[in-house]
RNA sequence: GGGGAGAUGGCGGAGUAGUCAAACGCACCAGACUGUAAAUCUGGCGGCUUCGGCCUACGAAGGUGCGAAUCCUUCUCUCCCCA
């Protein structure tokens, strides 16, 4: 088995887990950074490691466009290649037959592509995904499934399933080294009879652990946590369950008292490169003209090196300047935010607090456009 | 002293009689971003507004004309060349 049930919260669905994989052990709930290419942007491997995430995620199809199978195979796998000694989970280029539609086609056999790079057509199958994240040594692989955007007329969701099904039950059946995991992608948009339906039959091919599609496509915000309620309901308790692409962090308090153990969301570093910093009491715009003589760190709680060593004048000046620094000093605080988030959501778990630590976070976050006359406010 | 060019919104810079509150760029001010085609994208950027307009504006003053950033006169200032 390569998920442990530890301990499950009294008053949520929150549960506390140990996730096992060939390089190591990850506790549950657990948030990946995204490095789609092989790299969490602007930022080292020490970096990432000294801000506490030792789980991480890649992409296949894009790996696969660049630097391509032959330079992966050469250099010894993709963690030799981008030397990260923890475990990496590679997504399979599902979500790009969402957010590259119109460079795609999907058929039961597969989705054909059209390279945004240089335009060359690449016919992706689930065999072939799987494959290739042989030849990339991930930890985890997740198979090719199609992500629907929002909304979606139930009988085209019906039809999506049936491929996105079909690619599952293929994409189990192709080789992989055993001691690489394969989790199963639940798909269904936003209709829970279509939700059931995709459980039943993912858990019944049988995966190393579950993972729900399709949400925060467009859906308001009430939806998103509907459906993924619901959806985490109908999952086996004893198998780890990842809700893909999510997401902010009262997302993921949401979802962890949902009953969800692991996350991936581009959210703090893409967000981080455009100025946005997370902090305990909610978000900060740095690049806002409020910011320009804050002497104060982003957030005087965080221990982050950002933090330790620099302020928000000095940031929003960076970002002001178009100097590189500011981009990495946010990801940085922000990736820190988010993996102490979710450590202290695994210790007020553990202490079957979890209610109230969701409540009280979320009591004082707050969107802080105008920053410093607000927080001097309250 | 002689000859020439020019003064446009925070800056650079189009425009040379009506469609000009004035292109475009920069700067500035906001907003968006949830399995990354993203160090990206969008909007605003003279003032007021009951959103229909109104007022103030293209160095200054005066003039021509239905109408002037655009034409004429004078003035002020800047730059270049020659002495």
């Amino acid at each position: 088995m390569s998920f442990r049930l530890v301990q499950k919260d009294k008053n949520t669905k929150a549960r506390l887990g140990i996730l096992k994989t060939a390089r190591g052990e990850v506790p549950t709930p657990y948030f990946m950074p995204v490095g789609t290419q092989a790299t969490i942007k602007t930022l080292s491997n020490d970096e990432i490691t000294a801000s506490g995430a030792g789980l991480i995620m890649a992409n296949a199809y894009h790996l696969y466009l660049r630097p391509g199978e032959e330079i992966i195979k050469k250099a010894g796998g993709l963690h030799k290649f981008m030397n990260w000694k923890g475990p990496i989970m590679t997504d399979s280029g599902g979500y790009q037959i969402f957010s590259l539609a119109v460079l795609r086609k999907v058929t039961p056999e597969g989705a054909e592509f059209k390279s945004h790079i240089d335009g060359s057509r690449h016919f992706m199958t689930p065999e072939k995904i799987i494959e290739f994240q042989k030849v990339l040594g991930s930890d985890i692989m997740m198979p090719l499934d199609e992500c629907l955007h929002y909304p979606v007329v139930r009988s085209n969701v019906e039809e999506s399933l049936k491929i996105t099904l079909n690619w599952a039950k293929r994409s189990k059946k192709t080789p992989k080294k055993d001691t690489q995991l394969l989790f199963g992608i639940i798909q269904g948009s936003t209709y829970p009879e279509l939700r059931k339906r995709a459980v039943e039959e993912i858990v019944d091919i049988g995966f190393d652990g579950y993972a729900i599609g399709g949400i925060a496509v467009g859906e308001p915000r009430g939806l998103i946590h509907e459906i993924t309620d619901y959806t985490a309901g109908l999952l086996p308790e004893l198998q780890a369950r990842y809700l893909m692409g999510v997401g902010t962090p009262l997302d993921m308090l949401e979802a962890i008292a949902e009953g969800i153990d692991l996350f991936d969301c581009v959210v703090p570093t893409r967000n981080g490169r455009n100025g946005q910093a997370f902090t305990s009491n909610g978000e900060l715009q740095l690049r806002n003209a409020p910011f320009k003589d804050d002497f104060k760190p982003i957030d005087e709680k965080c221990a982050c090196y950002t933090c330790k060593n620099h302020t928000r004048a000095y940031i929003r000046h960076l970002f002001n300047t178009d100097e590189i620094l500011g981009l990495r000093l946010v990801s940085l605080h922000n990736i820190y935010f988010y993996v102490k988030l979710i450590e202290a959501s695994r210790g007020a778990i553990k202490a079957n607090r979890f209610k109230e630590f969701k409540e009280e976070l979320s009591k004082n976050y707050k969107r802080m456009p105008i920053g410093k006359q607000k927080e001097h406010s309250c």
